[in-house]
DNA sequence: CTTGACATTGACGTCGGTGTCAACGTTTAC
DNA sequence: GTAAACGTTGACACCGACGTCAATGTCAAG
């Protein structure tokens, strides 16, 4: 298929699909005047960019999910190099999150200060 | 003061004090040779800047407070407008905890999903 | 043949705060 | 007097995942 109908399929668009390409996510053979031409699989393996993508992984880190489909591996993330991702990511979660927290604190305790009658719920 | 002593001061850069400046967040009388020529005020008034940003305020968020010093609050957040703004920012600081958690309950669970005997703390 | 939908590559814009450089004028210290 | 340190404005670079436009090529239907 061409990169409409993928795109379509996908809901991705065409834009990003060249975009996942240039950064060698994606592969695709040239039709005879230089069309991309994808597979079925390849409508798994933009679908599995994207869940991802949706969680907050950036680009690279989809990366190891990728190759593990293209191993032949029904999920991306059946791979020892994709499990790392998922624990590294959960890391980076919880820091983020305790990063926010401490945030918060910090921001109600300015705004206590500033406006004593002010009631911050938490 | 010039922009130097103000940078040294406050610790922040000159491209940064100029950049504030530039977005009105700070004025400047200037000498006769054309430099920027600070008051004492001025390094209160880059210190809730920098305090704010730290928190996570965008530079426009911290227009209302600086304002606020200029109106001649001993406190940046001891008028109206910033108290909004606190308040927006706890709720902003909320939602994103909302979307870290649902996140990390959702990696957490394609992990134990494709990786099953891997245990997830929390 | 023409129109329109679809394809190609390349490049710039977005958002925010700042680094860094250029090309130049001013002040300070020796 | 001269060099070093400081000031000025203006502009480009960065990060990330695209949107969007330009200029051009390809193909099916009327």
């Amino acid at each position: 298929m061409r990169i409409g109908e993928l795109a379509d399929r996908t809901g991705v668009s065409t834009r990003s699909l060249r975009y996942y390409e240039q950064h060698g996510l994606l592969r695709a053979r040239r039709t005879a005047n230089g069309y991309r031409d994808y597979s079925e699989d390849d409508v798994k393996l933009v679908s599995e960019i994207r869940a991802l993508l949706k969680v907050g992984f950036t680009l690279e880190d989809t990366r190891p999910f990728v190759d593990c489909l293209r191993r032949g591996h029904s999920t991306g993330g059946s791979c020892a190099e994709s499990v790392e991702v998922y624990e590294r990511k959960l890391n980076e979660i919880d820091e983020e999150i305790r990063v926010l927290l401490a945030r918060r604190a910090e921001v109600a305790a300015q705004l206590a200060q500033s406006c004593p009658g002010c009631f911050v719920r938490g």
